[in-house]
DNA sequence: CTTTTGGTTCTGTTGTATATGAACTAAATA
DNA sequence: TATTTAGTTCATATACAACAGAACCAAAAG
């Protein structure tokens, strides 16, 4: 039991992460599970201090970290001899899930297609604009995965 | 008192039209007022015209629209000698708030480099690729707006 | 076989979002 | 002045998300 301590900076750190990642639309103690994990000074941390550490209950770590292993955010690894898993966010999926959220930014154009394709000719200007916006989303969505590369040539999909 | 129509197929594109935008954090009854301004082949509805078409309650189609017009996702007009105000869709705005919607994404940059300045840097590895990530976010910051510009070279702003 | 450990699952509470329907209001009309 | 119209606001219902706490369970340790 060698007790792992979080400074009140990182606790507060803590807070302000969980704040964003409510706003991007995580409940709030699966986010503040994911600032721990980033700011603490240990990189793996078992179930028990999650939850100790945070204050959660036992359930809601529970759920807060399959949560977190389903969405990929985060992994486990074992120790020999040890029954308990140790948590670590797994960064290197990081770039690559923000890539897949903002591509999915531009994953309605067929949905505005089909507006487009049910739509009245009579509304000329509408359509028109219609038509304009469509025509962005596409760029955007082709236009992206060229940016992703030129990040990181050897990239060359999503 | 016109009865506009609309049609079978309309109401189930106006449905997974709603759908898409409840899966954007809009509540259902405001991403159907979207739906319905967007394929009904009139352009402008009356705050009676929607909330009998979508069959939902007066208060219901009030909060959503005044939800949608604080949002700048619709506008209204008037016309002279009639007080209701007839609701359309502010086409314009969208691709305005497409851009700045993707930009959100990388708004926590800074959020990240405090994390980073609060880091031991016992974990070395750990720091690399938070610095990575970052320079990647960084990246994309800096690249999108030269991407819009791309596609609208009169744009030199977000 | 009993106890401990590392979790998971169940039950119940609380808070909040979304909606309905009715009452209300202010402007226009009769 | 009375009534209709175009909405807003209020009271209330429903439903669900998020969590706590306790019971539970399976594997390992004693």
């Amino acid at each position: 039991m060698t007790a792992l301590i979080i400074t009140k900076e990182q606790k507060e750190l803590i807070e302000r992460i969980g704040v964003f990642y409510e706003q991007q639309g995580l409940p709030p103690a699966v986010a503040r599970v994911i600032g721990l994990l980033m700011v603490s000074d240990q990189l793996e941390l078992t179930f028990e201090e999650i939850y100790t550490l945070l204050k959660i209950s036992k359930s809601a770590a529970s759920n807060a970290i399959n949560l977190l292993l389903n969405t990929h955010r985060i992994e486990y690894i074992t120790k020999p001899g040890d029954r308990r898993r140790y948590f670590k966010v797994r960064f290197e999926q990081w770039e690559k899930m923000l890539k897949e959220r903002m591509q999915f930014f531009s994953s309605h154009v067929s949905l505005l297609k089909e507006i487009q394709s049910q739509r009245t000719p009579k509304t000329r200007e509408f359509n028109a604009k219609l038509k304009e916006f469509i025509g962005f989303i596409e760029f955007i969505h082709k236009e992206m995965p060229l940016m992703f590369k030129k990040w990181n040539p050897k990239n060359n999909k999503i």
